[in-house]
DNA sequence: CGAGTTTGAAACCGATCGGTGTCATGAACG
DNA sequence: CGTTCATGACACCGATCGGTTTCAAACTCG
């Protein structure tokens, strides 16, 4: 009935790489990979250049379905204060399951290290998009200094995400209250 | 003359497992830190019982001259909100080095995934013994939740540098007028 | 049916992993 | 001087790393 079976053998790789690398890190062998793909080293190869490439492939095929959740409609008629609020929401909700384990563009790049990996370069441009519609929405929103907030909500969804993520909070309370004061200090609505 | 020879093999150690572990990831190998250390793997399994201890006691070695240099000293005078920004003053004033790459002791959990890790322990005491300076500033500067406050300032502390790290923020003219906001919202002077 | 392509299974490559064993050098100390 | 102990050098262990190769089964399509 499902397409469970069906799916490619590109795609199972997609999805393998895209689940253990968040779970167990970017350190995680080809042969975990092609053994939770159902998919042998052969076919990996043969689809993808290497482990890396893989990697961001797997990021890249992720990031439209996160921007498109994360984000709300593009003509949803919210004010900027409810769209900026909106973002938060959802990161708070998929903090809330066990699993998670902070921003998968955040912990990728700080695993890799390098700014030149190609699934650096992926989770960078999924981080810029975010900023992007941050300081587009704040500015709509008339603040005072559009780019310092938008970097500063960026340092927050960071943060925030990223002390869930090792456990070292729970967002209960934190977030909105947190966005909310930055949002009136630079007087958006 | 200096002492560079002199350091033990087990103060070499540590030394280099805090350096290596830092700029490659805690992925590093045990013969990369000997040899980087100038010390036998026969010495580093005498001196410690695993690779994992050697990082977490790396991490704890280092943590009080960290904590020394990062804090305030307990009796400068200055009030709350000074003694507050001392802290993301240090932070910034690390994060322009350009081999920077966020703070350890958040970095070493993300990498290592397991709350359980003797080094994911270690950081997590080091993380909480800020908050707990933190936690205790803002309630003598009279905030109206210290909690809500201190928790704040932890997720722009964490937020702030690990997206230095990473390259994906100059954090110039970005952390003091944060921490501001923040502590304006919340009354403290 | 037969030819060609895709795929998985698995052996294999050299390198490295964390960790242990052996042995010789060398300084410390009686 | 002789003994002891710390240490480094180095081979070695089984396992795994990223990546390649071989081979046969299974599929597609004429």
């Amino acid at each position: 009935m499902t397409t469970e079976v069906k799916a490619s053998p590109e795609e199972r790789l997609l999805e393998a790489a895209a689940q253990l690398s968040y779970r167990e890190g970017v350190g995680v062998g080809v042969q975990a990979l092609c053994q939770a793909a159902g998919v042998s080293k052969r076919s990996l190869y043969q689809l993808f250049d290497s482990k890396d490439e893989l990697l961001a492939a797997s990021l890249e095929r992720g990031a439209p379905a996160y921007t498109a959740w994360l984000l709300p409609a593009a003509d949803d008629g919210g004010s900027p204060r409810e769209r900026i609020l909106h973002v938060f929401d959802r990161m708070e909700t998929e903090a809330v399951a066990p699993e998670f384990q902070g921003c998968r563009y955040l912990t990728v790049q700080i695993e890799l290290k390098s700014p030149e990996h190609p699934a650096s370069r992926v989770a960078r441009g999924v981080k810029q998009a975010l900023a992007e519609f941050f300081r587009a929405e704040v500015e709509r929103g008339g603040a005072r200094d559009p780019d310092l907030l938008a970097r500063q909500l960026m340092v927050v969804f960071d943060g925030a995400s990223a002390r869930a993520g090792v456990g070292a909070e729970d967002l209960t309370g934190l977030v909105s209250p947190t966005v909310g004061a930055l949002l009136d200090a630079e007087g958006v609505q």
